[in-house]
DNA sequence: ATATAATGCGAGCATTAGCTCGCTTTTTCC
DNA sequence: GGAAAAAGCGAGCTAATGCTCGCATTATAT
């Protein structure tokens, strides 16, 4: 199985000065990720990028694994915001509108900044940080949950924790595969076509036939 | 000089040695990526467990990674081969049917090795063997949308490569998360539940309403 | 039987990455 | 101003990994 590195930091930065430091080192590591990939990112070259000394790396990551993790909570956290505020939002809606704001955000999330996306999903090994990503996924499944069973009412009878499962899952692939095929799929007259079709599908599943 | 009989396999013989050497090696690297994960998966310490030298290993694999390509690849072949199967089994069936077959081998496949399969999903640094993968991609979306075209009459009017997009992206999904939650999710009350709601959802979304 | 090719071996080289440690510089606070 | 704490530095150590190379063993051909 995956071994566990350390992730915590190690001092809390209390100055602006090191709070910069901080920001800048998880900066240069995304932007590292972004440009040369996983494996060329070492911690050498991290604190390089960030015009800091490897030594001050290590004062406030305790380990390579620490950097990258706290790149991908940066990004989730950004996700989550959106996710959070669009499901609030929508709690008043009716099904229909509501899945169709989801599947529109869903899909503006993942393109917030779609190169660290496919990075992230396709080349940083997981271990570790396992727990952190899954922790976000029960999350979205229990707002999303919770957002169903409130509108019950105008849905066929159906486990809703089931159906949260099924419903995020299709949403969250096709999202997330648009962003992967880096294809020309980005024309705005495909993003529209695929929050019709994926909508449509969804709401079509939750509504009593 | 006379020459034997071409019923004799000559070269056979030989070869067969190395082969086996490949086979172990691939087996080797397999057993140790779902035992110890990618990082503990050092060359020297595959070549180790398959109970070959170093020397041997770099006579067929020209590196680490074309070791784990070859063990994703099989992998992929053997899904790939599932899945070939079953779309040409379905191709006279009508929508319904043909969706919930096909619902179910996706979760077949994914449940061919799991262990296996979680590891590559996740802990694999997806460098180079990209364009295999995709490449895999592609030929299910082919055969799916050839489906879909062929049955055309029974959906409604959608251009068939986006419907092949969508259905191909929730159904993968639905199964890929479910090996991925490792929950007792496998139960086979769940399973099947998963299995009708995910055709339900599916036919639903490409039958005229 | 013997030459030739194929296969296998594994100690060790070269490289590289992660990380430490002793020290300097900057900030804080009286 | 000056002491103490915080932040920063970077040469270099340690350890591990990918991989090579010269040689040994086994199979094949004549």
């Amino acid at each position: 199985m995956a071994r566990k590195p350390p992730t915590n930091p190690r001092k809390n930065a209390s100055q602006a000065r090191s709070r910069a430091t901080v920001d800048a080192l998880i900066e240069a590591t995304a932007r590292i990720l972004v440009r040369d990939g996983f494996e060329k990112a070492s911690t050498n070259r991290i604190a390089e990028i960030a015009g800091v000394s490897v030594g001050s790396l290590y004062q406030y990551f305790p380990s390579k694994e620490a950097l990258v993790a706290a790149v991908i909570d940066r990004h989730n956290r950004e996700i989550m915001q959106v996710v959070r505020t669009t499901l609030a939002e929508v709690a008043g809606m009716p099904l229909d509108k509501a899945v169709r704001r989801l599947v529109t955000v869903a899909i503006e999330a993942h393109r917030i900044d779609p190169k660290l996306h496919r990075v992230l999903a396709e080349q940083i090994p997981r271990t570790g940080q396992l727990a952190e990503v899954e922790a976000f996924n029960r999350e979205v499944h229990a707002l999303v949950r919770f957002y169903l069973d409130s509108r019950r009412k105008e849905m066929r009878k159906i486990d809703p924790g089931l159906a949260a499962f099924i419903c995020v899952s299709a949403i969250e692939a096709v999202a997330h595969n648009m962003v992967l095929d880096e294809a020309e799929m980005l024309s705005e007259r495909m993003v529209k076509a695929l929050v019709d079709e994926t909508t449509l599908m969804v709401v079509g599943y939750l509504q009593p036939k």
